[in-house]
DNA sequence: TGTACATCAGTGAACGCGCGTTCACTGATGTAC
DNA sequence: TGTACATCAGTGAACGCGCGTTCACTGATGTAC
């Protein structure tokens, strides 16, 4: 047991935890099942942190800081409609566990404590800014945040509600994947 | 008990039943909870619905039809407009368990059965019709029902974002809701 | 009109189960001498 | 270099608790005669 493996074991939990909160919400998981998943027991987590609030603040916080990464590298010198075509899609939205934390959890995080949503708030804003980057040298820069922001949400939206009628209706969640796609398109200054 | 109080305590069940799943998310909600809130007992739940998840479909079906309803009603000859003016504001944001159970239980959905599914994806349908309403009269028809669509996953997911952002930063909220309240404005033909 | 009975909405005890968290403990690490 | 010991990551049993669902039962309703 050297810090070395003590730090990675750690990073584990982080990463086991924010895949599970993905797919199953964070109600949806049992601590135990996160320790298990990290090859660990329930134990392990509490060694390291508080509660199960403070690792769901902390997996969000991760999981938001790769998908902005991802994002930022999915084209040479990405323009918005890259970043609509990267998140807006079918594989993306099937992809729960591997995707965007604020959209697996969106609605369940008005419900956490105050941690998760300072954590949800400052993915959100990362998001943003990654989007409004994009944005500046297309179109009038004065409205390149609050466009980027509605765009953020929108995206959002428009995989939380393709996902929720995917198992129902797999075609109208495609149509609406692809209307988003469109009209955010014209948003961005496509 | 006549017929008449059986059907009344069904119906109170149900909007009970919506109340609590939109404040507290479909898993934070005890069936037991539901059968207080409506003066009744747990067992009377399962004297008439088959599962939680069974009472959960209801409850969302009539749920976004009340909010729909509302919606049409908001103003005289209402407009795109006023629909945003209606959902997107710190009022409705602040408002969880009476609003759209659409919003409010968004990414939990993908998570539950489907006949929750379902009832998500016909409730969002009836949202995006109303939607598409206004628009046809003031904009280019060929792509109204695509503009609906994205207007009403964008309006689902910036509620849903305001609201997990409003416990740790509430002017962020709000300015997330301006934002989304002016882009799909003109989105609209506003 | 009055009696016997089938119906059924609703009750509440009980079931088996899994949860978040605590805590006494283990055993490997690495430091002090 | 070798020994004793403090540290601390991780274990796993135990805690108290609340959950969804089942089921034998109650008692009011309304129908048949």
């Amino acid at each position: 047991m050297t810090k070395a493996r003590a730090s990675e074991n750690r990073r584990k939990l982080v990463r086991a935890a924010g895949r599970l909160f993905r797919r199953h919400g964070i109600g949806g998981v049992a601590v135990a099942d996160i320790g298990k998943a990290a090859g660990l027991t329930h134990g392990a987590v509490y060694a390291r942190f508080p509660s199960k609030q403070a690792l769901a603040a902390e997996a969000l916080a991760d999981g938001t800081r790769q998908v902005v990464a991802v994002m930022r590298a999915c084209a040479a010198n990405p323009a918005i409609g890259d970043y609509l075509d990267f998140s807006l899609c079918e594989r993306s939205r099937d992809n729960l566990a591997g995707g965007c934390p604020l959209t697996a959890t969106g609605s369940d995080v008005a419900r956490q404590g105050k941690i998760v949503s300072r954590a949800f708030a400052e993915g959100f804003d990362e998001l943003a800014v990654a989007i409004q980057e994009v944005l500046v040298d297309e179109a009038d820069y004065a409205t390149a945040r609050e466009r980027a922001l509605a765009i953020a949400a929108a995206e959002i939206g428009t995989l939380i509600v393709a996902r929720a009628v995917a198992r129902a209706d797999p075609g109208f969640s495609g149509e609406i994947l692809a209307a988003s796609r469109r009209v955010l398109g014209e948003v961005g200054g496509e």
